[in-house]
DNA sequence: CATGAAGGTTCTAGCCGCTATAGGGTCAAG
DNA sequence: CTTGACCCTATAGCGGCTAGAACCTTCATG
């Protein structure tokens, strides 16, 4: 119980590569417990936890900052919830604009695509199109 | 006729920031035609429409990688047309593979969105599954 | 012709989220 | 005690700019 592990088996255990679990350090999101006596970082079954958390929010497209905000909330059990909520929400609307941007942009090189039979540039309408 | 202008007037005429015209250059994208004895940078209507089209092509997405590479093609009449072709059908795929991936996201976050209705952290489905 | 504002120059560093490299030190097994 | 796998810190790089410092040029005005 309460085991120590290195950085190494930590990565493993979560599929991150140590030198991400220390950069997430630097940015103030997971410390070790402790360390050895010769600097090495041991971490227990709750940096583990974190780093999945941090992982899976990673995974919804959050900034580190985000996440950051995410874990102090998790942290205090007695948080008002609507920080998270607003948190979850303001990214949704980054992606859903996001989403329009790259439908709009699909749309114009899916129209470029089709529009260039030529067999050199002299009659390309993609280099047309792009110089007007 | 061939009127030269100065950094400041190209960006303005192109709505682009001059510093950014310079890091072009650094990139290897656009150069002045020559400079004023005092150093500044001179300008003319061909480096005005050579910039017109890195923006149209920046618009679509492409990295300044590619641009580079459309503008050599550009530049010669008879280059196979099926460079550039290629150049646009890879970005296509490129917007259509990243819209898989934000539509998945929009996904996840909205019905995370829906979860949680909850006054604390302690009862906060979005914490909760993301801790799992 | 001198002055001063507006605009130009180069150089360096910062943003994000890592990743890579160099040059070392530590740990546990044999 | 040696070996080899692992770990440490520090620094630089990616892309595509953006910001700032410290200085220089240009040109219209008095």
């Amino acid at each position: 119980m309460d085991a120590r592990i290195t950085i190494g088996q930590l990565a493993k255990a979560t599929d991150t590569k140590a030198v991400t679990i220390r950069y997430y350090e630097s940015a103030g999101l997971i410390s070790p417990v402790t360390r050895t006596q010769g600097g090495y970082r041991l971490y227990t079954d709750r940096e583990r936890d974190r780093l999945i958390f941090v992982k899976r929010a990673r995974h919804l497209g959050l900034s580190l900052e985000d996440v950051k905000s995410l874990l102090g909330l998790a942290d205090d059990e007695n948080a008002p919830c609507g920080q998270v909520d607003s948190i979850i929400h303001e990214q949704l609307e980054r992606i859903r604009s996001r989403l329009k941007d790259l439908q709009q942009l699909e749309r114009e090189l899916d129209r470029l695509e089709q529009c260039c039979q030529a067999d050199t540039v002299a009659d390309c309408k993609i280099i047309e199109s792009l110089s007007r």
